[in-house]
DNA sequence: TGCATATTTGCGAAATTCCGCAACAACACC
DNA sequence: GGTGTTGTTGCGGAATTTCGCAAATATGCA
């Protein structure tokens, strides 16, 4: 990290991050990923109210994260920029992989700290 | 996003993402970017009370973002995987520029990649 | 115009997070 | 033992977030 990082900086970082940092927003991020969708479907996928999701993808807009379009009589959305799905992806295969290696480890008496499962197998 | 994120795997998804998800930890993070230091150190580089800083580690540690290790008297903490600090420095570029696209748009068809006022060093 | 669909917004309560403060713990050294 | 340094933890209240609900808005269509 560039040490000339300045609290500014950290403090919109930190903003923006906020909307990874909420499982029903994760849903919705993951409900987009594929194609834009509009808010009733993405309500159905991540399984909240109409409302709710509306609630929660105008922060996502707010901050950047994702765009809207109204087409016909619904309005699209859809995630602004694929480098956002590429990082989350990229601390999700982190995740992964450093969960599957302490669980092997498991049996290892020295081995790093012990944590749950995160993801699912299945 | 791969299809096989359930729920589980966002809610877990979304815990780790809380660790950027404020600026204090973000301030952190980026303490810990360069090379292993201690809380005091962290503490001061954030500017926060080292009890504070000791609690934001704490949950970064459990989450596994960084990690700890004792060194004589002190406790060095660092990074637990570059791929982290490689994810957020995404983010950040990808923020830098949006941001700057959007000032250039509102102000007038400047010149090439000028870099804006709000990742700038303090 | 009137009605149905789609989305947004305001509000209030419950839940959660954050931080200062003080106490506590570990450890080296005299 | 006593002292100093370093870090951790528990507590309580303030601030923020989240969500359900109802009302409001927008818009297409008969």
């Amino acid at each position: 990290m560039n040490s000339r990082m300045n609290n500014r900086s950290c403090e919109l970082l930190g903003d923006f991050f906020a909307i990874f940092a909420h499982a029903t927003r994760m849903r919705i991020f993951c409900a987009l990923s594929g194609e834009p969708r509009t808010v009733t479907e993405v309500a159905g996928y991540a399984g909240v109210s109409i409302a709710n999701a509306s609630q929660h993808l105008r922060l996502m807009r707010d901050r950047g994260a994702v765009a809207a379009e109204k087409r016909a009589q619904s309005v699209y959305y859809h995630i602004a920029d694929p480098r956002f799905l590429e990082a989350v992806m990229l601390i999700r295969a982190t995740l992964l992989e450093t969960l599957q290696r302490s669980t092997e480890q498991a049996a290892s008496p020295a081995g790093p700290r012990r944590r749950g499962r995160i993801f699912q197998t299945a």
